[in-house]
RNA sequence: CGCGGGAUGGAGCAGCUCGGUAGCUCGUCGGGCUCAUAACCCGAAGGUCGUUGGUUCAAAUCCAGCUCCCGCAACCA
């Protein structure tokens, strides 16, 4: 029995799950579920990850310990995963002390190895939050979680050499399967491997919740090597708790969004090559399920809670539409009214009644129980040779991480049976008593097919399946993957039992606007604090703010700066014979609004250059607090070059 | 000239590798059926395949230029 080891990333716990971990997580429980089915000895992983200064502070504000923290949000995920159905085989928690030993005696031996080295790690620094942020952190050069302004710093840190590895690594995403899908490898070994790796921070002395270096203890592991690692010290990696690292590893498939590809692409193979382990397989990459174009977020989470979305239509519904929508790769935009029409055409007027009709069916003219005698027709072939031949296509997608299209393939034999029923006409069988054998072949001809098509799917949903089955008389041993592909399993006189209806028709417009009503309930909870200005910054005296010369300046002309989102190149007159100020307000300011209006300038500032263009001085402008930015204009009557105090 | 992806009937997508009647799902309209969850089946309307030019007997498909979107990188003095 061959083996078959998948995993989730581990999710960073500092807020509650939502569809987007839904995704990744069913997509893999259902690749797990179809190995299984097929005869693999199957390793699904999934976890948490658990350190970090942000579940520090996080906890710090609910006035807990930083475990006490994740305790209650683990429990959170867990009970989501239960209820959507996961079958995880482990879960793993970064502050388990089995994964917590691992990292040590990695960290350690990637330093005796000489891979990691002591250095000083520098960046801005917030004295007040006591952290660390690189320049892309910053907000509007500002700490972004208190707003106040950041210093130049250095800590001592530990740095994992990522160099030795560049040549093998680009080997890899070029010229391997490893990526899947390929397209964004050039997109990585352009922005990252030639340009030269960097060395990775590994350490920090700045938090504490983390696991300690054991050779020094004032250092704690920062993320990648903690979080990463987890994918081997799951299996027992430099540990006793599990014996299962030569068995699984490497890893089958990684699944991950593509926020955090770069790190699965680059980082983790290169610590595996410092360590000297095999590298995993495939890296599948999915994007996000966006709603109206935006990133899922915390407060987007609430707008589309798993478990609010599934006590309305079953956690097997969601897990339809969610893998049904997304391709690998492709963001997907999610909508309450794309989904709910999905499950009304696909599960409910396809699927679903399909079973309905066939099974009432037989229980009208038969009583529930087909006769033995048989009438086969010409017909019947077309039917039959698609329904054998739906696993070969499925298990093709499966190979290839394409979930959507292998569903699309088990769907097309749903609609060839509901063509059949009409090409048949079973009902006017019914009504001659001497086609009751050819009756029983075409009402035989849909169980089958709807057998089929049920074993094919119960990797997909597994709470509704087994329900399918139970009507339609299917025992087991019928509804294997090796009988997916065989027509003729089901008992001759088989016995069907007429059930619930399985995926009711949803009223969409009735529910969303039920929807709309929770989303209505839920957004002010988010959106509720009111702004809170930035804290004020420290106190200077008048000599300080003297050295601050604020003048008022015309604009002259305006143009955006080229290759750049956010810069605005201004051409200025100060009175002082002209300056140029490039500034970050291009999302919120056409150019040609600003020509002929007057601004404020700090007009002795360091000039210095922003992509490649000279920026002499900076506009002032308000920071509002959905993110904007207003301009402070001054009133036209102020001559060009008048100082401000 | 930083790197990459994309532009196809009302919406969402496939087709492009290996040129040759433009296809799918949803929606709209018409018809059929009545076993079924007002479901199912058939048919129709609707596209100069972003734009310009080139190669070719023939281009959505190959080549070049241009426009517009979206990511990544850079960047908010």
């Amino acid at each position: 029995m061959s083996k078959f080891y998948i995993t989730t990333p581990i999710y960073y716990p500092s807020g509650n799950p939502h569809i987007g971990h839904c995704y990744t997580t069913a997509a893999c429980d259902t690749i797990a579920r179809y190995r299984r089915m097929q005869g693999h000895d199957v390793m699904f992983l999934t976890g948490t990850d658990e350190h970090g200064l942000k579940i520090e502070q996080k906890a710090a504000q609910a006035g807990i310990t930083p475990k006490e923290y994740v305790d209650q949000i683990v429990e959170i995920f867990k009970k989501l995963w239960s209820y959507m159905n996961i079958s995880y085989d482990r879960y793993i928690r970064t502050t388990d002390d089995y994964h917590i030993e691992s990292v040590q005696k990695i960290f350690k031996d990637l330093y005796d190895k000489g891979y990691i080295y002591k250095g000083k790690y520098t960046g801005k620094y917030c004295t007040p939050c006591e952290s660390f942020w690189t320049s892309s952190q910053l907000k509007n050069g500002k700490c972004p979680e208190c707003g106040r302004d950041v210093i130049d710093a250095e800590e001592e840190a530990y740095f994992f050499k990522m160099s030795p590895f560049a040549d093998r690594i680009q080997d890899l995403l070029l010229n391997t399967d490893y990526l899947q899908p390929r397209t964004r490898a050039v997109e990585l070994v352009n922005n990252f491997i030639k340009p030269g790796l960097e060395d990775l921070c590994v350490s920090r002395t700045s938090f504490k919740w983390g696991i300690p270096v054991t050779f020094d203890t004032k250092h704690v592991v920062y993320v990648w090597i903690d979080a990463l690692s987890n994918y081997i010290t799951a299996l027992g990696y430099d540990n006793h708790a599990y014996q299962d690292f030569d068995k699984f590893w490497p890893a089958d498939v990684h699944m991950v969004a593509k926020d955090i590809m770069r790190f699965h692409a680059i980082i983790w193979p290169a610590m595996l090559m410092a360590l000297e382990l095999p590298l995993p397989k495939h890296l599948a990459v999915h994007g996000w399920i966006t709603f109206n174009g935006e990133k899922m977020s915390k407060s987007l989470g609430n707008v589309v809670d798993p478990f609010v979305l599934g006590e309305r239509y079953g956690a097997d519904a969601i897990r339809y539409h969610i893998l049904r929508e997304m391709a690998l790769g492709a963001d997907s935009d999610f909508s309450n009214e794309i989904m709910i029409n999905r499950l009304n055409s696909d599960l409910a007027n396809g699927l679903g009644n399909l079973v309905s009709r066939t099974v009432a069916m037989i229980d009208r003219y038969f009583g529930g129980t087909l006769p033995e005698e048989r009438q086969a027709e010409e017909i019947d072939n077309d039917l039959i040779q698609l329904a054998v031949s739906v696993r070969d296509a499925v298990d093709k997608y499966f190979d290839e991480t394409q979930l959507k299209n292998a569903l699309i393939e088990i769907f097309k034999l749903v609609d060839r049976a509901n063509k059949y029923i009409d090409e048949t006409t079973p009902w006017i069988l019914g009504k001659d008593e001497s086609k009751k054998a050819r009756l029983a072949s075409v009402l035989y001809n849909l169980l089958e097919s709807i057998r089929i098509i049920s074993s094919l799917l119960s990797p997909f949903m597994p709470s509704t399946m087994p329900k399918i089955w139970e009507q339609i008389g299917a025992c087991a041993e019928d509804v294997t993957y090796q009988n997916a592909n065989q027509f003729g399993v089901l008992p001759v006189n088989v016995t069907v039992h007429k059930g619930e209806i399985l995926f009711p028709r949803i009223d969409v417009e009735k529910e969303i606007e039920e929807l709309n009503e929770i989303i209505k309930k839920n957004l002010p909870k988010e959106e509720a604090p009111a702004y809170t200005p930035a804290p004020l910054a420290d106190e200077i005296s008048i000599e300080d703010f003297a050295k601050v010369d604020l003048r008022v300046a015309k604009v002259i002309s305006a143009e955006k700066v080229k290759k750049s989102k956010k810069l605005l190149c201004l051409q200025l007159d100060d009175g002082m014979g002209g300056r140029q100020v490039v500034s970050g307000i291009a999302q919120w300011y056409a150019p040609e609004t600003l020509v002929g209006k007057k601004v404020i300038i700090v007009a002795n500032l360091k000039p210095v250059k922003l992509c490649g263009v000279e920026s002499c001085g900076m506009i002032c402008a308000a920071d509002l607090p959905d993110g904007s930015v207003v301009v402070q204009f001054a009133d036209d009557s102020y001559p060009c070059g008048a100082k401000l105090r």
